[in-house]
RNA sequence: GCGCGCAUAGCUCAGUGGUAGAGCGUUCGCUUCACAUGCGAAAGGUCGUAGGUUCGAAACCUACUGCGCGCACCA
């Protein structure tokens, strides 16, 4: 056989990922053997907007170790792959598209928008399943499923129909975050807080000074408001002040609100019911009115008079000029705040009042006598969900305590449409399957409407659908079990849900996690996971985030093909700690290739020694001291490494590995084998073995291996490595004479290295040496074949005890009796 | 403001109450016939600071310092 001398993974990788997927198991279905145990994990969608980044690949490297290793351990494993339509990013992406080449949405209609959307995503998706597979996840293209399949797309309606049939589903209008570029509300979590430098503007409100960094909201002040014990402004309680503004004069009534911090500023402040959330709340304990000033179209409304279609920009300069002349600033100061922006596109956040669907979260279900909140609470409280690392339950824990009603509908096109149906009423028959009906208030609807809600459109006439799609979450947040065929009593939901691990980033907790959480509980009654493996962020080689604008973001796919899937993958497993964020560098990714290369070539060393038609054997016998020690470690490594990835210490697995393969096997054993000779069996034994333990962190080169061996020894168990069984894991033996005698054989060799390299002997010469041993006599003298030879000795004594001999130039004491004495050449 | 994390070798990081570890880098010597993507040898640490618990602490507890993150506030 013709190998080369370094491990070229280009050369194999494709057709080791062809071998895997001719054979059919990566579906469970197809797994051999009995398989009572179950394990299963749905792969986190990536978004359908492009191609994967790093923390894909982190996501897919664990995931791929924990589905091999589950699928050698002989569970029925199944790894669900799919992607997520990811409603507002993918729609911005296709904008942008539209906007180069000077079109938009509204330009090209809803119908053919959505076509030229689901053409880009289907165009992305196809990327990503390559991707996937250059990467070598192990996941089961036969169950591929998509956000907006028919299938779950019907999950998706049957849940909103449950969910308003129970009363958890509310149309109103509140005073939401409204994206004005997107032209769609927000969740609180799709929010982000940027810190900004502004102004914060002094006005004179009659006979109050009092500040805002948004003077353009005072069109829609209709109040001022105090703290109930701040005695400066008790007098004026419940009092209605004439003051005078940029629109004249102006009535607004001072309220006294725990909501106010008397030591802040002047303690008065302003009310804008329609425009901050917690003036509306103000508003609605004090029942104020309401005046929106500001349209979804971020441009100033008819109610701003003089100010009407001017952006919130323009308006506040003109405001503060038109203040300034009337004399009502007092000052203006420099002020830093969180500004609210998009996290999709970093516009800043409007919030306005509107009307729109909502999950209530703390609403008890009907027959259940529990909210959505306490359920997903308990749910990780009682341990059903286990949290790795556990700290970030407590972090759970505090977002479902100050969550608040979802806001589910979404003013933009691509996404599940609301399964909502309104007609005037007037005359018609009710049509056969509705489900309920309801008179609803709003702006948009006049008071007749007749609203319908179903997972099928209604049947009859004059019906017309809520033009608002979903919250991208509110699907994804089914996804453990509308890919399993739910809302049908399917043998795949039966079997694999709850699935076993759900493994994604800590940035995605509160959007994905907890609302699946939410989800599964409510509608199945039961987890959708029974453990959450949150992994930390990937940051460039200075801990900064990488970003396409830094220019530091590292490509896997790149480097996959220029170290290999193998390295790539390895290199965001090692050193790193669930929860933790790790700093990548392309050093490392290199490092661990020459890694690679070191096991190819272990393997290469076997086949290049062994005699033809050597066989494994089911019990190696061993027949020298480096045998019985080499053979312990391989039971103590395979014992620790299943400990290791039970537990999930993945890094600790890989370290482990690595260290057993590179020092003592590469460094010792196999230098022992070259001089002890006679070893094809038991190196046979003990590489199949580590092809089998690494197979996990390193499935294209082990797979490699492993068929390479096949056309080497006999013996293996099975043709693919991918299937073949993980070795049972005998309880800890241990053998204290043998770990002491090599570790002694090893100290002696080591020593006597460094008296050579003391002395400055070139390595080739040969050297002669002494030792006194004590207790060890019998041991080196059994060994000193071996010992002459690491060492590279000529001539070597050993005795009982003695003195340094006057003619030796370097001696060394390995532990007390055992010294070693290099003589001068 | 509340909460969480991190601080260990020059760098990046593991570390499970019992003799301080790895990779990279550094120094010295080597084309030793599996591998220079390599081999051999070595240097390098007050485990952030101060207390406490313990026979014994890098680890557990308390306080503090520095860095980072989340949530809340943001007039």
């Amino acid at each position: 056989m013709n190998l080369p001398k370094a491990y070229a993974p280009r050369d194999v990788e494709s057709n080791i990922e062809a071998l895997w997927e001719a054979s059919g198991f990566f579906n469970p279905d197809n797994l051999p053997g009995k398989r009572l145990k179950v394990f299963s994990m749905a792969l986190p969608p990536p978004n359908a907007t492009g191609v994967l980044h790093v923390g894909h690949a982190v996501m897919l490297g664990v995931q791929d170790i924990l589905a091999r290793y589950h699928r050698m351990a002989s569970y029925k494993t199944l790894w669900l792959p799919g992607t997520d339509h990811a409603a507002i990013a993918t729609q911005n992406v296709v904008e942008r598209e539209l906007a180069t080449e000077g079109s938009s949405r509204e330009h090209l209609g809803r119908e053919a928008f959505l076509k030229r959307v689901e053409a880009f995503a289907e165009n992305s998706k196809s990327t990503i399943r390559g991707q996937i597979r250059a990467l070598g996840a192990s996941v089961d293209w036969s169950r591929e499923r998509y956000t907006l399949d028919a299938g779950l797309s019907r999950a998706v309606a049957e849940i909103f129909v449950r969910l308003y049939g129970d009363g958890l589903i509310y149309r109103g209008t509140r005073i939401v975050n409204w994206c004005p570029r997107c032209r769609s509300t927000l969740s609180d979590d799709e929010v982000e807080y940027q810190p900004t430098k502004g102004k914060l503007y002094y006005i004179k409100y009659g006979p109050f000074t009092l500040a805002t960094v948004r003077p353009e909201t005072k069109l829609g002040d209709t109040a001022l408001a105090v703290h109930p014990n701040d005695k400066r402004y008790q007098r004026y309680v419940g009092k209605e002040l004439q003051v005078k503004s940029i629109d004249g004069e102006v009535t607004l009534k001072v309220v006294a609100d725990r909501a106010v911090d008397p030591t802040f500023g002047t303690g008065i402040i302003k009310v804008t019911p329609a425009h901050d959330f917690v003036d509306a709340e103000i508003g609605a304990r004090h029942k104020l009115a309401s005046r929106q000033v500001i349209g979804e179209d971020g441009r100033m409304t008819k109610q701003a008079g003089a100010y009407a279609g001017f952006t919130v920009k323009e308006a506040r300069e003109k405001i503060v000029a038109e203040l300034q002349k009337l004399g009502l600033i007092e000052k203006i100061e420099d002020y830093e705040h969180n500004l609210s922006v998009c996290y999709r596109c970093a516009t800043p956040i409007e919030p306005l009042p509107s009307l729109q669907w909502f999950v209530a979260v703390n609403k008890k279900i009907p027959g259940r006598g529990k909210t959505i909140k306490q359920l997903a609470t308990d749910a990780v409280k009682s341990g059903a969900i286990n949290v790795v690392p556990e700290r970030f339950s407590k972090i759970y824990f505090h977002w479902m305590r100050n969550l608040h009603d979802w806001t589910i509908s979404r003013q933009i096109w691509f996404g599940h449409r609301i399964p909502v149906w309104y007609k005037k009423s007037s005359g018609f028959p009710p049509a056969p399957r509705l489900r309920r009906t309801n008179k609803v208030q709003g702006s948009r609807l006049s008071r007749d409407d007749e609203i319908y809600v179903g997972v099928e459109p209604p049947k009859g006439d004059g019906w017309k659908q809520d033009p608002d799609t979903l919250d991208t979450w509110f699907s994804s947040a089914l996804w453990t079990f509308s890919t399993l065929g739910w809302p049908d009593k399917t043998k795949d939901l039966k079997t694999y849900h709850p699935t076993s691990v759900l493994e994604t980033g800590y940035d995605i907790l509160f959007f994905w996690v907890a609302r699946m959480i939410m989800m599964s509980t409510y509608a199945l009654g039961e987890v959708p996971f029974r453990t959450v493996y949150l992994h930390g962020l990937v940051r460039d080689g200075e801990g900064r985030k990488m970003s396409k604008s830094l220019g530091n973001v590292i490509d896997p796919l790149e480097m996959a093909a220029k170290y290999g899937a193998d390295a790539t993958r390895l290199s965001l497993i090692i050193g790193n700690t669930p929860g933790q964020d790790m700093k990548l560098s392309e050093a490392k990714i290199a490092g661990l290739r020459n890694f690679s290369n070191k096991l190819f070539n272990i393997a290469r060393f076997m086949f290049l020694t062994m005699k033809a038609g050597t066989t494994v054997p089911k019990t190696p016998r061993p027949r020298t001291l480096a045998d019985r020690w080499i053979l312990l470690r391989l039971e103590t490594l395979t014992h620790e490494v299943t400990a290791d990835i039970e537990a999930l210490r993945l890094s600790q697995a890989g370290e482990r590995l690595r260290a057993f393969t590179w020092e003592e096997l590469a460094d010792w054993y196999l230098e022992i084998a070259k001089i002890e000779g006679a070893k094809d069996a038991l190196l046979a034994y003990v590489i199949t073995r580590i092809l089998v333990l690494w197979h996990p962190f390193m499935p294209f080169l082990t797979e490699h291996l492993w068929q390479l061996a096949r056309q080497h020894v006999k013996g293996l168990p099975t043709e693919l490595l991918l299937i073949a069984p993980w070795p049972h894991s005998a309880p800890e033996r241990t053998d204290r004479k043998t770990e002491v005698q090599f570790a002694t054989v090893r100290a002696v060799v080591t020593a006597l290295r460094r008296l050579r390299q003391a002395a400055g002997f070139d390595p080739k010469t040969p050297a002669a040496a002494l030792s006194y041993a004590n207790r060890h006599l019998k041991l080196l003298q059994a060994e000193a074949a071996l010992i002459k030879h690491l060492a590279r000795l000529d001539a070597w004594e050993v005795f009982t005890t003695g003195a340094a001999p006057p003619n030796a130039s370097h001696s060394a004491t390995i532990e007390a009796g055992l010294t070693v004495h290099l003589f001068d050449k």
